[in-house]
DNA sequence: TTTAATGTTTGATTTTTTTCGAACTGTAGG
DNA sequence: CCTACAGTTCGAAAAAAATCAAACATTAAA
């Protein structure tokens, strides 16, 4: 049984979003998916890290309240929740976009 | 000798912004400072912190470029960069605001 | 010049986070 | 059914962050 929690706009927690955004990996997945949409793992611009390491951060990365999965095959597409965030944090989102990808 | 580096609107980080907001005291200490303008360290509503370990959120929030210090006589006047973090990050003060203080 | 007040710095300890490999789950194709 | 693929979970190890007490610095006041 797949029991996903994903919290709501009003269970979303500012310190908790920042803290998820406050690792530069979990940062460049963010941006990378604020620039392009939807992507599954393979797709963030991220390297030298290992399968489980990148499954660590997008479940922080979800259970923060950022990003969504959507399940389909044996592939799971992750996107940013553009709406969601933009009601709860107005402008989050083009901060993401305006940010240069951090040297790394 | 007083060197105080404080870094300049472009040289904020938004990773190194947010992994200073991701944590909990001080979010809080920042929550304050937006709301009330400048305050020293006994004037952050935290509890049950070492002022050592204050001191070192403090130090962690200065170097993220998030807040500035006056000192005068002996105490350490601390206040949010707003202007700064307006330009540079537009909707992150509101936000701050906008969030209610987090129970701890 | 003592003493008290307001922090900062240092050094050590504890706690949390990050990381990885191995094992596991579920899906699709042969 | 067997195998490959895409990803998650588990358990342990390494790295980083948070915490505190003690020592230090600076200012002001007695």
């Amino acid at each position: 049984m797949k029991t996903l929690t994903l919290p709501s706009v009003s269970e979303m927690n500012l310190t908790a979003v920042c803290a998820a955004l406050g690792d530069p990996i979990r940062m460049k997945i963010v941006q990378c998916l604020a620039r392009s949409g939807e992507k599954n793992c393979s797709g963030f611009e991220v390297e030298h890290i290992s399968k489980s390491t990148l499954s660590h951060h997008i479940k922080i990365l979800r259970e923060s309240g950022l990003i969504q999965p959507r399940f389909q095959g044996k592939e799971h597409f992750y996107s940013l929740r553009k709406e969601e965030l933009d009601r709860r944090f107005p402008g989050l989102t083009e901060m993401l976009l305006n940010e240069p990808a951090s040297a790394e």
